[in-house]
DNA sequence: CATGAACTCAAGCAGCTGCTTGAGTTCATT
DNA sequence: AATGAACTCAAGCAGCTGCTTGAGTTCATG
């Protein structure tokens, strides 16, 4: 039993379906969204038959939700790990560096890395049905950046805070999804990081009028 | 020839088949973009026959476009009014309003004008086939936020000037299309700008780490 | 009243959609 | 060698897609 794992090519082909099934529709669903995603398409892309996707995902839909979750785990992933580090002494600048950096890195690597960012922007304009769950999943993601931002600015309401990291966030996946965001990919990580970040913490910083 | 301008109760109809038919297909392309819109449902939601849209507009593809065209017209012309006033002793302050204020107020509106924006903010992401040329456009209206920002940065390149004026239109686009867009509808349009502009000022001036 | 342009309509077309089916192949287990 | 689970495949289904057609209606004009 132990060694039967080791050697069935049967379980391990199946596998390799399901694999290149779901590498297939993150690329499509990054393209052209879920509206434009077509069950032939997928399955010319990666291969397949159309059968294999109901045998192992039920449907179109199933494998879409399944891929969108698996491009939703690995952004969170990457934005907690950056964010985690960072203390209440941090100033804006390193939050804001820290908050784009998975957007940074995805834009100047390209392929599945900013397919998935793609995928998540486009998530976060057309939510797949049933999913609104979601919002509390990234509230929590930037939980750690608001507690870095009423370090840096005590005067300032919670509420704007949170409406401000919350343009940010909406700015990058702008980034991601807008043919800006293609321009950047020319760029090196440290190019795009140097023009990005100042914009981000500016953001955070808010700037309200004082005369006038 | 005057007189039957006056009563010729077809052309009429037929004017208001047109009229009816783009604004059901501007409404879709605002919900769904080009690749949800369907023939029938845009039929269905103007009361016009299938035949319609060939007859007065030779295909779906056609009316969308013309839909896409409106919209953008509308958008620009009210960008264009609300920047030229603009002069070089401009804050940074009252060219984020300006440049944010036809987001604002189609916020704050609903209906068709947030229709229109949301629709512009979809073709910023997928564009229609052979629309590239709009970027020029689009640069256009940005032209007049550009000087505003030299004489207000005078020591930041122009380059990365461009690219703020860029990340604050993205910004607004992904506020006419992201939940978080819809929550601010709520309020009141003196209410979304409070919040807004301060964030739209700041990634305008920027904020450069100066320790560390 | 006759004419003809402007317009609407139901019906139908080929092509694509997601999905199912039943027959097949492969391969570890016995 | 026999068994049966895991998997793949071509073919086909109903339903929807955009679009066309030809017959119809409405109405300003002569």
């Amino acid at each position: 039993m132990i060694q039967a794992k080791k050697t069935d090519l049967r379980r391990e082909a199946g596998q390799r379906t399901r694999d290149g099934l779901q590498t297939a529709a993150l690329e499509l669903l990054a393209q052209r969204g879920q509206e434009g995603v077509t069950l032939r398409e997928i399955t010319d892309r990666a291969g397949a038959n159309v059968a294999a996707v109901s045998y192992h995902f039920g449907s179109l839909k199933a494998l879409c939700d399944s891929a969108i979750e698996h491009a939703l785990e690995r952004y969170l992933d990457a934005q907690i790990q950056e964010l985690d580090p960072l203390g209440s002494t941090s100033t804006l600048q390193e939050l804001a560096a820290a908050f784009a950096r998975p957007m940074v890195r995805a834009l100047a690597a390209g392929g599945q890395d900013l397919a998935v960012m793609r995928t998540v922007a486009r998530v976060g304009i057309d939510p797949p049905e049933g999913w609104e769950r979601l919002n509390g999943k990234f509230d929590q993601s930037r939980r750690e950046a608001l507690r870095v931002l009423t370090a840096n600015l005590p005067g300032v309401d919670e509420q704007e805070l949170i409406f401000r990291t919350r343009c940010a966030a909406g700015l990058l996946n702008w980034l991601a999804l807008a043919p800006i965001g293609t321009e950047l990919a020319a760029m090196s990580a440290e190019q795009i990081e140097r023009q990005l970040v100042p914009v981000v913490a500016g953001a955070f910083r808010g700037d309200t009028a004082v005369g006038c």
